[in-house]
DNA sequence: TTTTTAAAAGGAAATGATTTCTGTTTACAT
DNA sequence: ATGTAAACAGAAATCATTTCCTTTTAAAAA
């Protein structure tokens, strides 16, 4: 739980005003991904009057200076999730169910030292997508074939 | 260059148009991204009549099937790339000039070993995304903070 | 080879997430 | 207190992706 003078707004030229405090605070709260859309429902209770545009410039501001993430979801939607409180980790997606489930497990410290070697650049950051079944779903039998979608072998 | 009968398409219960075996003639040659629309525009030079719905079926059919992958640019549009004659690899996007380059490295068996057993299911693939300053632009000098999407830190 | 039928394709129209635009309000530096 | 650049609302536009329905076609069966 955060207290919103400790967000680093200032240092992003960012005024702190109360419905960006409003969706910090949602986010850090959440313990999962939100979607633009949920979260302008829930400021919706807060707020008499808030425009969905302004969650969606509120979102990208934040993700551009770091102090939220975007995470892209094989389907249509982006969702947001919030950082600074939690681990680093990767997401599993079910192939079969749709399913987000993190894993609190990172491991690619090898994976980016070897690149930044072999681009030659400067690595920041890493998004890792782990597809497969889950635990339910692979108990069910299928082999999720037909609902593959964003599979690289 | 393949050769259309070589794709295995009747495994996966699709039958072998012209139009499919075009499309997947088009990713073939490509020697990287492209989008739904730009093999649209592609395959309007083969054919007289052809819609942009079955791009998008017959991509998403195929990425089901895993004979092409699907790859997501974190900006809005998805691009999609051709797979049987490329060896696996994972994507440096570079944050300031948004350039997609391959890096032929994976590495992500410990992490699969790892993921598979936390969740509990089973991985089938995975899609790693490296974010940072590709060689000339960290050369430029600049941090790219202005432009990061879709970082995870 | 002809027949049959389930898949594939065309094309128009719908969808729905994200963005743009314009006028108004507000945070905060001076 | 006041001026100014940033934020905001709300309506409308955009645009990639899907849906729907009808026609065509690949390929299995006869």
């Amino acid at each position: 739980m955060h207290d919103h003078g400790t967000y680093p707004l200032k240092d992003l030229n960012l005024k702190t005003t109360p419905k960006r405090v409003a969706i910090l605070n949602l986010l850090a709260q959440e313990s999962t991904y939100i979607s633009p859309e949920e979260i302008w429902r829930k400021l919706k209770g807060q707020f008499s009057r808030v425009g969905l545009p302004t969650v969606y410039r509120n979102l990208e501001e934040l993700a551009a200076g770091g102090i939220i993430s975007k995470v892209i979801h094989p389907n249509r939607q982006l969702y947001y999730y919030f950082c600074p409180n939690r681990d680093h980790h990767h997401h599993f997606i079910c192939v079969a169910c749709r399913r987000v489930e993190d894993v609190d497990y990172c491991g690619m410290e090898d994976v980016e030292r070897q690149v930044s070697e072999r681009i030659g650049g400067r690595v920041l950051s890493h998004i890792v997508q782990v597809n497969g079944l889950c635990r339910s779903c692979s108990a069910k039998g299928g082999n999720g074939e037909s609902t593959h979608v964003g599979v690289m072998k």
